[in-house]
DNA sequence: ATCAGCTGTTAATCGTTGTTAAAAATGGTT
DNA sequence: AACCATTTTTAACAACGATTAACAGCTGAT
């Protein structure tokens, strides 16, 4: 649950913003003015901040250039009365990583909250290749191919749902309920059973390489292995 | 010259606020419940829409998630009777942009309009250009046509709109509903199966290079990719 | 070794998608 | 308004994919 802190000086909008973004699962601290909010920010930790620019005691900029003076990592968003182009300019020399310009939709700044904390959260996740080859074997994810020594297969979505898991997983056990979640959503004897099906015909796929194995592991689940 | 939508059951207001806002110089279509509305913007394309929250048939809400479903981008005003500070988040939670409590100045509604529609329309999305390489192909959009190696396609409305977006979504699943809400206006199953027949056309003429491809994502919808 | 509970396999069934053609709607022209 | 050409929808049936069912085989615990 990220931790926003919220410095806005409008009690009304401060309001609506602080409980919309609860409802949307954050914790949220309001502070009328920039003082307020500059002391909020020393107690604690934030993993976002949004500030008001026109703010009494201390306006919006002030307060980011204190932030950033003591942590160049918390994202910083901006709240601007109009569209001025000087503060926003202004806004993002003082390291500010977005910017809204009032009156804003609280579906996009609720976006961009998280576009902003998905980035700054970690090197965004690799994708999984396209390509992926093992043994003699290449697969192409994207395009629900599988290409072996003797034939190319064209994939239905549930086989390639299916063996994307596998081969995300080479080596390691696929549990089956983690697997029948992914795919089905929910898993239920008749899913489960669903699955054991389409665990047959990945297998007579595989079968082209006799180096690869898909193992069952009773009782838990699957593992896809390359023999030596 | 600015098309707004005013959803309004009450007759008295709805019509000084259409005549209010033509004078102003906008195009203005004024329906009196949720399901004129909704129709309405079924059949055209409108730059705002104005909606009163309380209304016969289909409140304001709903009709604010029928259009949100359908587009995302139109800007929409709610009027609410009294300030519920309950209504207006739920207000933007449901993608609305600004909010009026009644009673209410035309003056201000009419600044917030224009401020809302500068802001919509400089923070553009990047437009969909207008040609678009894939493999042997070239996809002009505005031209509605597609040129392969053999042979210059003009092609229909319709055909055009959905290549339109499998092009936007290249390597991504478009969803079955999502892509009939987009152009159809709603989903059902004639629809549906309308739908199936264009998917076929433009296999036809894909067909013409074939490294690409639409494959089936059964239940979900379908792919464009391109074979490496 | 036996048995209950998993897993493997095949085929039947059911729902979704593919395809083609005819019907209906649309738009332009006389 | 009546005509035509074109586009879109509807309809019917074929093909395909996913699930269910039934039974066979296997595994690990007692």
């Amino acid at each position: 649950m990220p931790k926003l802190l919220i410095v806005e000086d409008d009690p009304n909008l401060g309001e609506i913003l602080s409980e919309y973004l609860s409802l949307k699962g954050f914790e949220t601290t309001l502070k009328r003015d920039g003082e307020e909010g500059e002391n909020a920010f020393k107690e604690q930790k934030f993993d976002l901040c949004i500030l008001d620019l026109m703010m009494p005691k201390k306006d919006g900029f002030s307060l980011a250039k204190e932030i950033r003076s003591v942590d160049e990592q918390t994202p910083i968003i901006f709240l601007t009365a109009k569209s001025m182009k000087q503060d926003i300019i202004k806004g993002f020399t003082v390291g500010a990583d977005d910017y809204m310009t009032k009156p804003f939709s609280m579906e996009e700044l609720l976006l961009r909250i998280q576009a902003i904390l998905k980035r700054s959260s970690k090197g965004q996740e690799e994708p999984f290749p396209n390509e992926f080859a093992i043994g003699s074997l290449t697969y192409y994810y994207q395009e629900n191919r599988l290409v072996t020594e003797h034939r190319e297969i064209n994939l239905t979505t549930k086989e390639n749902e299916l063996l994307k898991i596998f081969f995300e997983n080479l080596n390691q056990t696929v549990v089956r309920s983690i697997a029948l979640k992914k795919i089905w959503k929910d898993d239920s004897y008749f899913n489960a059973r669903s699955m054991d099906v389409y665990i047959a015909k990945i297998r007579k796929y595989l079968a082209d390489d006799p180096s690869i194995k898909l193992l069952t592991m009773h009782g838990e689940g699957f593992k896809l292995v390359e023999m030596s």
